[in-house]
DNA sequence: CGCTATCAATCAATCATTTGATTGAGAAAA
DNA sequence: TTTTCTCAATCAAATGATTGATTGATAGCG
């Protein structure tokens, strides 16, 4: 009402709206589960009416969706943040497990979230057309990394790469859990000790 | 009404009524999620109505329960299907999955709804009371053919049996979703070439 | 043996609340 | 002014659960 004060904007943009649901939605999915996400809950948590809640964003499965993408981004903008150019196999296989210990530390959400839609896509056709893109390039960086690193003598010459990748991403995942969380470490290290060649170890 | 109809009991137990309860749920679970788990589905899927359906599991919180007591019981009883005294580490680890092929394939939706309960039981701690100890025991049966294949001389003498056992049955955990079962066998070999002793490789 | 009382189990109808979603008016922003 | 966004109120259906009447099964008694 004062003339002198200057036109803040107070609106959030439609995509900073859908940020925010998208973010209200993962951590409810973590203290509620899918089966306890509620569209009010969200608009609450988010501030915002269910109605305007709805405006942003047309259905509570379009919803779900836009939790799954907003997953597969900030996966993808994780995984580009450490290039992996010029590191060898064995390398690139710890800066793998750093990866996921800021993941688990930066965004200890994310996995558990993954996890409830992983089950989702078995079910939802559309979720399953994000998500299993994501868990595919995730478990497919394992498998290239496997590869270089039988190839330069780094690992040992009999893994099955492909195998070996769903091996660790299963282990990591595993490790995401509250009640499993004190093995990460243990379980890193006996990965390492499964797959690097004795002979070669640089560790 | 006919005086020579033999007398054919009508109705089931209450026993025979929960074991029906827990079975139709957990095919609801899997088709739906616990998300999309309705109590009038499960009724209509049993065949009894919605209140009879309360009156022998009060409410949808116990019915949760009783799934997961009932899971226990099934992966007990699969457990103590093939003893193992007498055999050696390697003989036992193979065991363990053929064991788990089995479950794969005569109750195929034991790990899928064992999934989506163990992520439940972060949030809700009386499935966790089932939950967990039934994992923990799956895992401490890997963890115990570990210690005894590093002693006698099978396995990789720098193995940590907890982790390792950890990584086995999340890997294995992993292989049952559907869309991983095609990668089970490969997993299977590659968990056995990261553990065997190459050199005392019996296989 | 037949009858009766009792208890367990079942059901249709209903309840109270929740849930995803909509409507129409008004506010904010461009 | 027009467009975008927000809200309170509301809708229609679903949901977990309850109620009261009825049925089925069985034990006990004459």
């Amino acid at each position: 009402m004062c003339p002198e004060q200057a036109p803040i904007p107070k609106r959030e943009s439609g995509d900073e709206r859908r940020i925010a649901i998208a973010r209200a939605a993962r951590a409810l999915i973590i203290e509620k589960g899918l089966e306890g996400l509620r569209t009010r809950d969200i608009a609450e948590r988010v501030g915002i009416n269910i109605a305007t809640l709805h405006y942003h964003v047309p259905s509570k499965e379009a919803l779900v969706a836009l939790v799954a993408a907003s997953l597969r981004d900030d996966f993808k903008a994780q995984a580009l943040r450490h290039p992996k150019e010029g590191l060898d196999a064995g390398a690139q296989l710890r800066q793998e497990f750093n990866e996921f210990r800021e993941i688990v530390a930066e965004m200890p959400e994310l996995i558990g979230v993954l996890s409830e839609l992983v089950d989702l896509s078995r079910r939802d056709p559309t979720i399953a057309e994000i998500i299993l893109p994501m868990q595919a390039y995730w478990t497919g960086q394992f498998t290239k990394i496997f590869r270089t690193g039988i190839e330069d003598g780094s690992f040992r010459p009999n893994i099955d790469p492909a195998a070996a990748a769903i091996v660790v991403t299963a282990a990591l995942s595993d490790c995401w859990r509250p009640h499993r969380r004190p093995s990460l470490e243990p379980v890193i290290a006996e990965l390492e000790r499964a797959f690097f060649l004795p002979v070669s170890n640089q560790g």
